[in-house]
RNA sequence: GUGAAAGUAGCUCAGGUGGUUAGAGCACUGGAUUGUGGAUCCAGGGGUCGGGGGUUCGAGUCCCCUCUUUCACCCCA
């Protein structure tokens, strides 16, 4: 019987290994030029900690499995709660901010579609510990710029991609100052969400289910559409809690400004977030055609760690797959020409058949013999080497040397009698006969 | 969990209305080629046609079930 990988999952044969290297070495790269230390944590966790802030639908959602001991775990769908677990743990000694980064191997157990697996990578990068409104802001902008920073560097550009960028704070004090009683607000926030993958009539008649009054439809809808943040104004009557909002809004503009982003973001009321503890910033990175899901989201949550039994301190952070980014990079062309080619500094061949002296009590020493020593030599002294097994025709080898794309094929042949070698660079084809004393003796130095 | 389409060699695909031993290109292995490279030519290996059941003298082909994939829905932490 033959067995068939996992539904959803994926077999890495080298080609799709070197993607996936490159894509995580890449994150990993911008994390720490950005400043963020790499962390980890276990691939499960206890069943109840997933449950805490997410309940029970998202339970279904999970690999979840009993120990011997009877231990309700879960295969981890998001790293998260590790990190608020993790820091709440050490809270008082760790330095702040904490700006941490982590590339875990995360599991859901959903039904795969496009840019959508059950077991996929996902780059997370956090800052916690800010008390100010202005290192928040500060914070909220070097998420969004190291998440940018990243896009950037493997060749997508503004018009690739946008930050789309809004605000829960903002969303919930208009929404307040239109007419929705708060306690609506959560369920409220799940429709807006959806706002862009329904079709319009749909979207306004789920909406009059939800809001009872048309005028408050209306304004509602007229705030969706706002493209500008100075717009908000002739949409809602500001109030305090509208104004700090558009000021902590104002800030990161300001602060993405500096950091040379313009033409990378905008701002849009539409961005709101499935269901999520975020409370301030929130922002999407999506496809400037529009066809694929959220390459990346997150935001600000101010009371997360606080959810997780530690104290109440403010975090944001970025969340980005690796499925979607790579669908997308793909149709970009963006990848082949800049994954690292794999090569070798040496590949060692013989002239088959030949032999040498003989230097001790050892059978007649072969070409075949040499090969091995001398690679096995170039290895010890820190370079990369390859050779043939087989040992075919010199053609076959010097072949074989250029498959592996080795940069230079060391030829022992007959002239290693007078203790010489044929070096033979394999890009120009060029070849020089060295003295084998003078050509350890080069590599040395 | 719901709906739709698809599944033939490692990959891309041929195989009118059922009919001999299921094919091609690419890839892989070997040879032509015993001191110099991606070419060319020749040969070879590789398939329970996703799996199971049924109809039939006979099923890759028709019917049922199931698995997987893709797409849409649900959901998107």
């Amino acid at each position: 019987m033959k067995i068939q990988p996992v539904k959803g999952t994926r077999d890495f044969y080298p080609p799709e290994m070197a993607v996936r290297n490159w894509i995580i070495d890449g994150w990993k790269k911008v994390s720490v030029c950005n400043g963020f230390e790499e962390y980890d944590g276990p691939i499960f966790e206890y069943l109840k900690m997933f449950q805490i802030k997410s309940g029970d639908e998202i339970v279904e959602q999970l690999f979840s499995l009993q120990d011997r001991g009877g231990r309700d775990l879960a295969l981890r769908p998001e790293i998260t709660p590790t990190l608020a677990r993790m820091v709440n743990q050490r809270i008082n000694s760790l330095p702040k901010p904490i700006k941490w980064f982590s590339v875990p191997r995360l599991f859901r157990a959903e039904r795969p579609q496009k840019g959508r697996l059950r077991e996929f990578f996902q780059w997370n990068i956090d800052i916690i510990g800010l008390e100010d409104e202005t290192g928040k802001a500060l914070a909220d902008a070097e998420v969004i710029f190291t998440t940018v920073d990243y896009l950037r560097d493997v060749g997508l550009s503004g018009a690739d991609i946008q930050v789309k960028i809004s605000s829960r704070r903002l969303l919930s004090a208009v929404l307040k100052r239109i007419g929705v009683p708060e306690e609506r607000l959560d369920s409220l926030y799940i429709l807006l969400d959806k706002k862009a993958r329904l079709p319009k009539e749909t979207f306004r008649e789920l909406l009059n289910e939800q809001v009872l009054n048309p005028q408050h439809v209306e304004r509602i809808e007229a705030f969706m559409e706002t493209k500008k943040v100075s717009d908000v104004k002739k949409v809602v009557q500001l109030d305090d809690e509208i104004n700090s909002a558009l000021d902590e809004q104002g800030m990161l503009v300001d602060n993405l400004r500096r950091m040379g982003l313009s033409g990378y973001y905008c701002f849009d009321p539409s961005i709101v977030r499935g269901l999520a503890y975020y409370t301030g910033m929130i922002f999407e990175v999506h496809d400037m055609v529009g066809e694929l899901r959220a390459i990346a989201g997150g935001g600000r949550y101010d009371n997360l760690l606080k959810e997780f039994g530690g104290p109440e301190i403010s975090g944001t952070g970025m969340g980005m797959g690796d499925c979607v980014l790579e669908i997308l990079l793909r149709e970009k062309d963006l990848i082949d020409k800049q994954l690292p080619k794999k090569c070798l500094d040496f590949f060692v061949v013989c002239v088959p058949g030949t032999n040498f002296e003989q230097d001790s009590e050892d059978r007649e020493p072969m070409g075949e013999d040499e090969v091995v020593r001398q690679t096995a030599k170039l290895r010890e002294a820190g370079y990369r080497a390859n050779f043939s097994y087989k040992f075919g025709s010199l053609g076959k080898q010097l072949r074989e040397a250029y498959d592996q794309n080795a940069q230079k094929c060391i030829i022992i042949g007959e002239e290693f009698r007078d203790r010489q070698l044929v070096v033979k660079d394999i890009v120009t084809g060029e070849q020089e006969l060295v003295d084998y004393d003078e050509f350890w003796s080069r590599l040395k130095a």
